[in-house]
DNA sequence: TCGATTACATTCACTAGTCGGTATACTTCC
DNA sequence: GGAAGTATACCGACTAGTGAATGTAATCGA
């Protein structure tokens, strides 16, 4: 039985995500990453391999939390398919207007890496994007909408676009405005009440 | 009388341009714009004072050609409203599946240089997305859409949904996807006939 | 004893930006 | 018309610093 402080791994992997997300992967050094986990490189370098090894353990920690934060704001919502779908950019929206609120660490990661499209962070990404995808076809099926595969991923389309859009703009009205979008096509495959 | 191959100016931005884009800017040295332009970086930052003027002027420069290729696409398409908008993302879709397409430039330095928010570049991207939103609030009031303004953001959202999604995981269909998310909200507001 | 950790030096490639100087052409003044 | 000055455009070599990653020898704790 390990009372464990907490594993050194997953500190540097804490400090790596934190890091990562507010200043971006280029940005970051491994230094930097070794000096906020308040350890020295060497013992970085003893538990990863490199720093991509780091990039890649970053996003595969974020994306079971992401994933359930969305189920969460659906599931707590009241009302039918269309508001519980709003609820997840009403909830977004809000986060986005947090000072620290940086987009989406996938779709940045996709952007900084753009010219490494094999790397195993981008594949994490696109996993995850995947399961929210799926995640949203079966509640959309389970709620009798039409075009349920098409539908979900409209809404992950929308989804993202708010991420892109308003990292760039920082206006997190376009969210609510994603989410208002995403309300009319949910309403549109929802059979005639 | 000068025959002008082509100022030099013009060169540089056009190297940085097509490096910046391919591999992103903190992947793309400042030497290396030099060598593709085929002069010294010396003369480089004759021309201009830092890296980030150079980032500025490769979005300025993308900023109206990317503007007239969608208004082509829209103004060449036959058929309603949801027809021409449905081409601008069917002719996106069409780019995207080339090997060299990498999304979005302005949304890609966006994330990119997520922790300077003032970046020149920044307002470039924020002021070309403007222009888009506001050229289609345009055309969708001209054409006696309901509640232009959101139409138009909502479009913005799918367009730029579809560049960060299909950057992420490479399968241009999803902006095709948009287009049809994009022309049921057109439907959607468009007066019965 | 052994896995985990540290201090710290080191390698090597690369990066933004600068120094000092050159070649050419246009202007100005006598 | 010619000398002197001035602006533009250019370059090779360099500085000073940062990056990821490694080497090594010593230490700590179970």
């Amino acid at each position: 039985m390990k009372t464990a402080a907490k594993p050194t791994r997953e500190r540097i992997v804490e400090a790596a995500s934190k890091l990562f997300y507010s200043e971006g992967i280029r940005g970051v050094s491994v230094d930097a990453v070794a000096e906020k986990a308040g350890l020295t490189k060497r013992t970085l370098y003893y538990h990863f391999t490199s720093k991509d090894d780091l990039i890649a353990a970053y996003l595969d920690g974020r994306d079971q939390p992401n994933l359930a934060l969305f189920q969460r704001w659906f599931d707590e919502a009241e009302g039918g398919l269309d508001d519980k779908v709003t609820a997840i950019f009403r909830n977004l929206g809000k986060s986005a207007r947090h000072p620290k609120w940086k987009g989406c660490g996938f779709l940045r990661t996709a952007a900084e890496l753009v010219d490494m499209p094999g790397h195993p962070a981008i594949k994490t990404g696109i996993a995850h994007k995947k399961r929210v995808e799926a995640w949203l076809r079966q509640e959309f099926a389970e709620a009798g909408a039409t075009g349920a595969e098409a539908l979900a991923r409209q809404i992950v389309l929308l989804l993202d676009g708010g991420f892109a859009v308003v990292l760039l703009n920082r206006d997190a009205s376009y969210i609510e405005t994603a989410g208002e979008a995403a309300a009319t096509l949910v309403r549109a495959a929802l059979p005639v009440r």
